[in-house]
DNA sequence: ATTAATATTTAGACAAATCTAAATATTTGT
DNA sequence: ACAAATATTTAGATTTGTCTAAATATTAAT
């Protein structure tokens, strides 16, 4: 598999939200930010290749095998992502440029070990699952915070309220993208909630809960 | 810099033997496994790039840029396998063809954080030293055991005598390809040798030692 | 249901990296 | 110093992945 082709399939993959869904010409080439006649020919080798099944005119989705190449591409790319993180100290924002590099790197022993060393996470420092060896992982969802039961842990990914008072909320008690919130405990009266992060307890309003966003694998 | 304009950098570089010494056409084409007339034409564009001295008949040479170029994927090449040794647990002959891949990453970032990870390692697991940031690097030798002066250390390379005898022999005092073997006395009476291997002290005649070559650092 | 707008494909060209075969230069042996 | 052997380059072709422009198919709108 050429590194171009690969990184056709993620496209596919991608653009399909995971479900192998049909996705356009049109829809690839801006992914892949190409022209749509060089999807058109890409697609034809990825077909003959048996990876991506493509009929003229109506869209191109992935084979089985296709669909297993790309969860492979996707499990290297977080692995690298949670590897230069966790052990290169690398920012949440740093990662991708890098891990688009690395996941290209054919090595069954080396993805495998790598996974090792960072102690087989589940999810990726975006809160975005990894698939299992085998191919298997489950979905992620982003929610904000007040919307999550009792019990739930996820990633904080993001905010609704991007305003500098709240930013600096967040910052005050160490609550920062890519941190592992876990929801301990919800106050029924006002909705406040009794939260853990980076092994600190801590409370907050409803209010700031209703503008973190967390993604959660169910 | 392309991935195979890479590969032939390094390529004059080795056959240099870091030294920077002219080669020729067909050692290119050799080296590389591709063809003199291929290899004319690499040169010709690495020349207008200004990474390569080529002169049309005369054999080819690395200008300073393209040393640089040069020891920049060496100790990229050199790092990551000692990563894949220390880190992940590879056999010393497992590393060179995955290494062989990792060493084109672009991320001066990735490069100095995995530096900084593994400690500032100075050799890889063949003894080979490491180049620095900034491209100053030692050169190493390949020595007999018996033909180095007390007080030196280096990596176990391979040996001169590879019948059973021997090689169980040093099974059974746990002398291992990759070992950093130091030098700790020598009887005059006898030229039997008193090293230190793993962390452990060991006496060792003459002749073992006049079979077992190490790579040293000058 | 036709036309207009949009999406997609085809045809032909280009750059990179390679190859083969032929031409030319250099080196070696006598 | 000259012929033979060897090394190197040139010319022209091929493959991969891309592009533009033109042709064709699909979809949307009246």
């Amino acid at each position: 598999m050429t590194l171009s082709e690969e990184d056709y399939i993620k496209a596919i993959y991608h653009l399909g939200k995971g479900e192998n869904n049909i996705v356009s010409t049109n829809e690839v080439a801006e992914q892949m930010k190409t022209k749509p006649s060089s999807v058109t020919d890409m697609m034809k080798k990825l077909s003959e290749k048996g990876v991506a099944n493509y009929r003229k005119y109506k869209g191109v989705c992935l084979t089985e095998h296709g669909l297993k190449v790309a969860l492979t591409l996707v499990r290297k790319h977080r692995l690298w992502e949670v590897f230069l993180v966790e052990k290169l100290n690398f920012a949440w924002d740093e990662v991708h440029e890098v891990a688009e590099q690395l996941e290209h790197i054919k090595s069954e022993k080396l993805t495998d070990s790598l996974d090792k060393l960072l102690g087989f996470p589940q999810v990726d420092p975006h809160g975005d699952p990894i698939p299992s060896k085998n191919g298997e992982f489950k979905k992620a969802v982003k929610k904000l915070l007040n919307e999550v039961p009792v019990g739930t842990s996820g990633t904080c990914v993001g905010v609704k309220d991007s305003s500098a008072p709240f930013l600096k909320f967040l910052d005050k008690n160490r609550i920062a993208l890519g941190d592992t919130i876990l929801v301990l405990e919800k106050e029924e009266f006002d909705g406040s909630l009794h939260i853990q992060v980076k092994g600190k307890d801590i409370r907050i309003s409803d209010q700031i809960a209703a503008n973190l966003y967390l993604k959660i694998t169910e």
